[in-house]
DNA sequence: TTTATTCATCGTATAAAAACGATTAAAGAA
DNA sequence: TTCTTTAATCGTTTTTATACGATGAATAAA
């Protein structure tokens, strides 16, 4: 019996989730880090450079674009994607509060 | 065909993604917090404060052991958990490098 | 108009994750 | 020793993720 429980969990919790969830694929984080040095940029070049069919790679992006994680733009017949460094910000910035603002507090061991 | 290519990725880009996947649900998110806060540290206070059945817990607690995200000490019939900070940081300053550096650079938009 | 090019979507197959009950192992209490 | 408590592990089921080829839609080129 696999009913999940996400949503029995906060919205806070499960929003910082999603955005872990959209980062837990290393061709996910590629794809960001590839878009993050303009390199490339377009789909088809994520595809060349990436050891993925380019339906795999759609969707990929696909699941980023879902998560808030990066914008496209329809340019012609191509896709150009880009990262939304403002929801990018906010994600890491509740990771920060949740655990860094903590950590000060209690720095010494626990168990 | 689902033959999966982790492994045909960067190392860094496996290991950030694994980092990711310890935090992709929010349970774990959740045990997370709950022992930064320090309220609650001991497997059993884990299981009362979060909606799932103690051998769920015991298993997303071994997923976030494994990733390197706690430790966990054997107290008598007990275990205990707390944070791994110097891991937490690691991969948070890994994060930001990879992302917030190139941001200052490419502040323009893209496409 | 016809033909390529580019990419998203659909359908499908396999692998991994999530959840639970049952069992096991170890420590403490009776 | 026997019984209880605590938590890890095992086995199983269901859901989700990953990956690909094939198809389809839209633009650009011939």
């Amino acid at each position: 019996m696999a009913l999940h429980k996400r949503e029995e969990f906060s919205l806070k919790e499960q929003e910082l989730a999603a955005f872990a969830k959209a980062l837990s694929h290393p061709a996910r984080i590629s794809i960001l880090a590839k878009l993050a040095k303009r390199n490339e940029c377009v789909c088809g070049e994520l595809v060349e450079a990436l050891p993925l069919a380019q339906s795999t790679v759609s969707q990929h992006l696909k699941e980023l674009k879902n998560a808030g994680l990066i914008d496209g733009t329809v340019d012609g017949p191509r896709s150009c994607y880009c990262i939304n460094w403002k929801a990018f910000e906010k994600f890491m910035g509740e990771f920060s509060f949740l655990f860094n603002k903590l950590k000060i507090q209690n720095e010494k061991a626990c168990c």
